[in-house]
DNA sequence: CTACATGCAAACCGTTTGCACCCTA
DNA sequence: TAGGGTGCAAACGGTTTGCATGTAG
């Protein structure tokens, strides 16, 4: 479907600044922050205010068209396009950048902790930490 | 280690307010946060301020003697006793209280993501959710 | 024309910091 | 008594909100 049909079949109006939005995370590789988008946009010249820069992604996060996540390292949410696929992410400790990936071997490992726990188990999230291969060399002069 | 042996030996000068903080995360049999501990306290009639909450747990985290977990779920951090080992979390939808985990099934999986990724990949957070054994039957009136 | 989108400024909430005073070692 | 610990109030940074105006349908 193209980007206008996936907007406004999710019943949001369709924007000039929820096109660019949603556009810029659908063609980005990287889960990326609000500021990053206002950053961005403005690169661009297409003029916006940060607080609608977080609504936008309030309501496309809302429609499930994009997904919000929350590392926690820093305590700046990130958002990407969302692929209805589970995922985990890679977190570079020098640039801080994020990275998406697909596969995740723990079904069996939440069945043995529910057991052990008598917690009903709905779902994890598991995030890695290291260096990118940009700045696995200059590992020692990062922040 | 006694408690107080314990604080003295990391070089921090040993306090009221330390002591009883370090005391209140050693038996405590899960992360708490930082107002947890305030409350927790002035119940207690123990007066102190939230910045030296704060203070302390930042003192007693530098000396590995406590450490500060960021769930990520809600914004606030969490500390837990220091045992030195690698934990995982399991957090209660409904009540948000969180649980340590001791075993790890990761290992070999961080060598497949690295191959995958051309990482070089220092760790990992895992981070299970659901609902404990108190909450289970009541998960549908949860907040 | 109406309901939702936006800009702007101010509020929010968890956490941190500057400064004056206090107390442990 | 010196140097770190503490209370208080103010700052901080990411995010949210109230209100007046703008614009898509």
């Amino acid at each position: 479907m193209k980007l206008k049909e996936e907007i406004k079949s999710s019943g949001l109006k369709l924007t000039r600044h929820r096109q660019e939005i949603f556009r810029l995370l659908k063609e980005s590789r990287q889960p990326v922050t609000a500021e990053q988008i206002y950053a961005t946009l403005r690169e661009r010249n297409i003029s916006i205010n940060l607080s609608t820069v977080y609504r936008i992604l309030d309501s496309l996060s809302g429609s499930e068209l994009i997904s919000k996540i929350n590392i926690g390292e820093d305590k700046k949410n990130h958002y990407e396009y969302n692929c209805m696929a589970h995922r985990h992410y890679l977190v570079c400790l020098c640039c801080n950048n994020i990275f998406s990936v697909g596969d995740c071997p723990l079904s069996d490992y939440e069945k043995q902790v529910a057991k052990q726990t008598d917690f009903v188990i709905t779902g994890h999230k598991l995030n890695l930490y290291g260096y990118c291969s940009n700045c696995k060399d200059k590992a020692g002069q990062c922040h």
